[in-house]
DNA sequence: CTTTGTGCAAAGCCTTTGCACTCGC
DNA sequence: GCGAGTGCAAAGGCTTTGCACAAAG
């Protein structure tokens, strides 16, 4: 994701209006490496700038996924995680105790095709490849 | 998943108590190869069944989850979808302009490893690759 | 000044749960 | 009969939305 100078004058391109509430989940968002909810977003700006509502939250996010700046996650854990990384393509490792999300790069090729079986019946513009499973945090407590 | 009957002993073997209605719901999934909501199933059921509450379809769907005898699916649509095909280890299409999802097989050398920057790190009970896109029917109105 | 953003609270959607009644076993 | 299953309706998460006020451009 971009610096916080950068996105708002992304944001200021696109007519979207940019205020010290969107600069703080800018803030809150860059050079973080972690899924965080939009919950915890709002937590940790609210640290900060403790009136700043939910909805504020929601609607930088989403601003923000419209950009091509983040993308949402849902990794069927119940909330929408904010994925900072959009520079690479990465796909995901999902532990099932700790709720935590991480990235993880494939080699070019070892990304999996679309199927031969269904070529020219489905046209995908994304493959997502999650593992399930337990981090070595929460298996060795 | 298994027909009726046999799931009707499997319930009964394991304590659980077979009813009309769970029976409607087993109907309702075997030789199914598409992937109902939850409400789906509640819609098709009470056709024949009009008093059937959501309740029990939801917890009928859990058992059987439990039993190993279907999977429950977060495409990231807003609603789990109930998947009978449990026998063969697949992964999904997702389509983005109807919602409908679909199986596909992966060849078995097809299939991700996790990657090696990973491994001991994590430690996967199991792989999902989905992929998005617009299927035929939508493409081509 | 116009228009978008904000805060609050209420509403929506899907899923889960409490309670009393029913009915499998 | 005992206890799990059922139906109804209410409650729970998370996300979205209506409204009036504030503030960016």
């Amino acid at each position: 994701m971009q610096t916080v100078e950068e996105l708002t004058e992304r944001f200021r391109a696109q007519g979207l209006r940019v205020t010290p509430q969107r600069q703080a989940v800018f803030a809150a968002l860059h050079g973080n490496d972690g899924h965080p909810t939009v919950e915890a977003i709002h937590e940790r700006v609210s640290s900060a700038m403790p009136t700043i509502s939910l909805r504020t939250v929601y609607q930088t996010v989403h601003d923000l996924e419209a950009l091509g700046e983040v993308r949402l996650l849902d990794v069927g854990l119940g909330s929408i995680r904010v994925d900072p990384n959009v520079e690479a393509e990465h796909h995901h490792l999902v532990c099932t105790a700790c709720g935590r999300v991480r990235d993880v790069q494939f080699a070019a090729d070892q990304v999996p095709p679309l199927p031969r079986s269904v070529r020219g019946e489905f046209h995908p513009t994304s493959v997502e490849v999650v593992f399930r499973g337990v981090c070595d945090t929460c298996l060795r407590p």
